[in-house]
DNA sequence: ACCGAAACGGAGGCACCCTCCGTTTCTGCT
DNA sequence: AGCAGAAACGGAGGGTGCCTCCGTTTCGGT
């Protein structure tokens, strides 16, 4: 399984190309049967290299998965922990709102090789970097990577409805939130944040229900 | 068009009965065959009776959102602004968080009487109340009911993914951005905020992007 | 009791998802 | 070169859903 065949290849890359442009153009619900139109193959092909609408997606914003690990190394190793969070977020969501049909894909699940790996690399990194924040008085005490992950999600909706109206009202969002994550502003917490085992199972279930909507009978 | 026929009023009700189950069951991208099926009448009844899915889930949650207009009526009155939009928020939040689908059912579109209509009040009373806090000094300066309606929209996604894992996670999410709307935390915005038909035309891409998910060709 | 209007319901056309399997295309080996 | 089997292809087919259209049934006022 070292080499594809040369033909595989090709459809391979015709395939993660019609999908870059189709999801481009329709979201995230695009329709599959589309994208293997559009790359010249047939839909049983695009289900052999993609087992899933996921694996595609996956595959296609891999390199936006890079961009975001690199993000949260930059943001781990910066000397000042809250400048390094702050424009960790920005270039995160920046991208995002660049890019639409990347949202929610940087959650578990997966078939391209190593991307939920690589999706993996981030929380540590961002603990650092919370937690290094919060040693040097710029976070409130009581800031966790849950919160951090919840903060991130939140953004769907916003950006999904400004994008063609008013493209960077998410840095308003994004203000706020932040503002409301410095010691100054901070007011006691009453609920455990989520972590862990939990943590996952909550993006699992975004991603669940982010793709493949509708339950089975 | 004053009185309903009798057998059309029973299949409303019916359908409005079946739309509830069905719509808790299976998220707002429930089959409308089978609530027709569930109701016990045909699918072009449904489609006579509710033109599109909103028309009938915004029937559906009618009450709710009787309700959250009671809540910002409260709100609006309230002596103490701050503990006003506190609770109007959390109010409103649990009951997003306690009844899912009701999700994005708050903005405009729709068939029901007077049900777009009732909506459009919320608005201008969440205005009063942050014109309020503003001045009673609870409120950063530059807050605008577009940043209400951002962090409204933002919890979608939080409520969705911890809601069968950490049902009570998103308040911290609120905590923090309620943190991050006082003044004592406040940063200067650097981008303008979303108002009037701009805000319009975000919560209505909202919605558009929430139903009918897929584009035409 | 009658009759026109109102309401019904489901077939039908279209799109999509995903599986399954007969056919075609590659490629390593002789 | 040529061949054989593995690898890959592609699309038909069965399932589901959306929405429209129109022949049929039911209601209710006179």
């Amino acid at each position: 399984m070292t080499h594809l065949r040369r033909d595989a290849a090709r459809n391979r890359a015709s395939l993660i190309a019609a999908g870059r442009d189709v999801f481009a153009e329709h979201g995230p619900d695009a329709s599959l049967e589309e994208i293997a139109r559009r790359a010249g193959v047939g839909i049983g092909t695009l289900y052999r290299h993609f087992p899933s609408r996921e694996a595609l997606a996956e595959e296609i914003f891999s390199e936006h998965i890079d961009e975001v690990v690199a993000a949260a190394e930059t943001a781990a190793r910066a000397e000042d922990a809250w400048a390094g969070l702050v424009t960790f977020l920005e270039h995160v969501l920046d991208l995002q709102a660049r890019n639409l049909p990347l949202r929610g894909l940087f959650l578990r699940h997966g078939a391209g090789r190593g991307v939920a790996e690589r999706r993996r690399l981030i929380a540590p990194l961002l603990e650092r970097v919370i937690e290094r924040g919060r040693a040097q008085g710029a976070l409130r005490d009581d800031l966790t990577v849950g919160d951090l992950s919840l903060a991130l999600w939140s953004f769907a909706p916003v950006l999904e409805a400004t994008a063609g109206v008013a493209p960077n009202v998410w840095r308003r969002h994004l203000r706020i939130l932040l503002d409301g994550m410095r010691p100054q502003a901070a007011t006691p917490q009453e609920v455990a944040p989520l972590a862990g085992r939990r943590l996952e199972r909550a993006a699992d279930a975004l991603r669940e229900r982010y793709h493949r909507r509708r339950a089975a009978a």
